[in-house]
DNA sequence: TCGTTTTCCTAAATCGTTTTCGTAAGTTTA
DNA sequence: TAAACTTACGAAAACGATTTAGGAAAACGA
């Protein structure tokens, strides 16, 4: 490995000389600076990011934290196109991205502990319990933070726009005539409650009251309780004309529940996800979702978290609202109202 | 950040003896290595990795190379439990994950140059056009390196076996009685062309022949283009009673195609996909396929790399194979030979 | 011509480790 | 008791960069 010091050698300077030529310093004469920088690269040299971070106690490295659980309503294929978005952005700004997870070098130490080993320069969360003592302690820390979807107190958030987002599908599947909407909704987290909030609100300023037995909970992203759902909800004496679901996946579970039970989408029944999977635009009929703009949360996310790593008095410490854009599919009928 | 300068203080001891006490040397007293590893764990000593690689030349850090396009059968939906899997088994053995793109810092820098850049011990590629000057620069270096679903010469590599799996999807499928198979298959690539041959050899040991306007090539994991294809396939004088995809997503679109036809799967077409991914298992009918042993794959490969870098001189530079298992779902129905 | 400023460059300290080598004390052996 | 080992520890030199403080030479102003 060529280092700083033989180029030095070599070209007849000082050490100093060659990092100042090499970092574009101003107090080095132009033709030594031209000349350094030749021959550095005819000798292949690199830098050494081990020594550059030791010395200047900056990475440019960036922590991801996510677990592949389905915590707060953050599904697996929703998150992996906010996380590639998230890795290009980063990159272009110059960062590289390491997972950082629970164990290193055999013993356990907490998230916390991983990111000041590796020296990261900044954490991004999403997909976890934000709730675990590991994640707290991480989130109290020094470390620069950004979380997605969930909001801490003074930390930087980016959230999708669970309230917009709602608020169109419930709003659509109204005004294509439906009454009799029951939501499968996904367990308790504050995605989950800010759904919830916006469905209610939005029936009842139509003058739509849901009855207690329209709604279920479902884990998120399990396609088998969904099913079990849309089967109790298909069972009742008084059953919905449209079925909302947690997320697309499970959307999939209810659809062959209710294709066995010899229904058929949407004549029968109608049925809505959220998220925008890429299958969901596959199959057919094209399921009715709201598509998350995954690339815009992990964009933004990566830009206010180098912000905030470059220029920690002047970044704005908020919450940004990334909205989804509903995508009509065929899976919802429109209902003549008599 | 404490040190151990500061710890070797507070002990009046060496600095020396703090490494020492710290990562288990031998030549230092059982006292002293208790109270000094006490005081280091009291005032929340972590090492430094960036002084440590750079003395050590080991970073504990594993490089990830792989794109995000569809390239050599490698589909997204199949190598992100892949992934999954070999970032746990390398953090089990204390290594980080991170991934090497092309740029960092600002500047263009191959893969090659960005592993050096990083310091990684190993990178582990996956998913890329492995055909092109910058990963051959990679799998040319000095590096440890290990391939996925693709076999270099003198390098390791975990490959899933596609000639196994073809053999027992096809021979499955012979078995159920049907004799005209078309094979909507992925573009050349090695995965592809060990299929390919698996497909035409399996049904020539049997006897069977397969008209060339059975054979059909689209990209990998584009659904519309499998449609496409199956339209085609469909109209033909002769149409086949089977059609293998060149993955599962590939069948979806397929499906579609069939479906809007007003024909009905396994009635009327049997179909069948590859790779396993999760919503073939979710949807109906479910769809016949090999389901992709990820978790082996992505396992294997961790394990093999981080043997590499710790014993390069006793390693078994070798292929390892993985196999699949057939998954018989409803997809495929049986034909009664007449 | 002399002092002042600017330009270009270097020496040396430092970041936090690891590791080699030396040595003093303690222990064993003959 | 002297010689020969062990054991336990420390001093110091790396690793490869960045950065500060300062100095020699050149350029400048008067």
């Amino acid at each position: 490995m060529v280092s700083m010091k033989e180029i030095a050698k070599r070209c007849n300077v000082s050490i100093a000389s060659v990092s100042k030529a090499l970092n574009g310093y101003s107090d080095i004469g132009e033709e030594t600076r031209n000349y350094i920088v030749k021959t550095a690269s005819e000798m292949g040299y690199l830098p050494n990011s081990s020594a550059r971070s030791l010395k200047t106690k900056r990475s440019h490295n960036i922590g991801v934290l996510f677990m592949d659980e389905a915590m707060s309503g953050l599904t697996h294929d929703f998150f992996n196109p906010v996380l590639e978005s998230f890795k290009k952005t980063a990159e272009e700004k110059g960062y590289d991205i390491t997972f950082t997870s629970g164990n290193i070098s055999g013993q356990k130490m907490s998230y916390y502990e991983h990111c000041r080993f590796r020296g990261v320069d900044g954490v991004v969360i999403a997909c976890v319990d934000f709730y675990s003592e590991e994640v707290q302690e991480l989130v109290r820390s020094e470390l620069p933070v950004v979380t997605i979807d969930h909001v801490f107190d003074g930390r930087i958030a980016v959230v999708s726009n669970n309230i917009q987002g709602m608020e169109e599908l419930v709003s659509y599947i109204y005004s294509m005539g439906h009454r009799k909407i029951a939501y499968i909704h996904g367990e308790d987290s504050s995605v989950t409650r800010s759904r919830l909030n916006t469905f209610y609100r939005t029936l009842q300023r139509e003058g739509v009251e849901i009855p207690d037995d329209y709604m279920l909970t479902v884990p998120y992203r399990d396609a088998d309780a969904a099913a079990l759902a849309t089967g109790q909800l298909l069972e009742l004496k008084n059953p919905p004309t449209c079925i909302l679901y947690p997320d697309d996946f499970s959307a999939l579970g209810g659809i062959n529940e209710i294709r066995e039970r010899g229904l058929r989408i949407p004549q029968d029944i109608s049925i809505a996800g959220y998220d925008g999977i890429t299958v969901a635009r596959v199959l057919e009929p094209k399921l009715t979702t709201i598509c998350q703009d995954t690339a815009a949360i992990g964009r933004i996310a990566a830009e206010k978290l180098v912000d905030l790593i470059e220029n920690p008095k002047t970044t704005l410490i908020d919450k940004f609202t990334v909205s989804g854009t509903l995508f009509k599919g065929a899976s919802v009928k429109r209902i003549d109202l008599r």
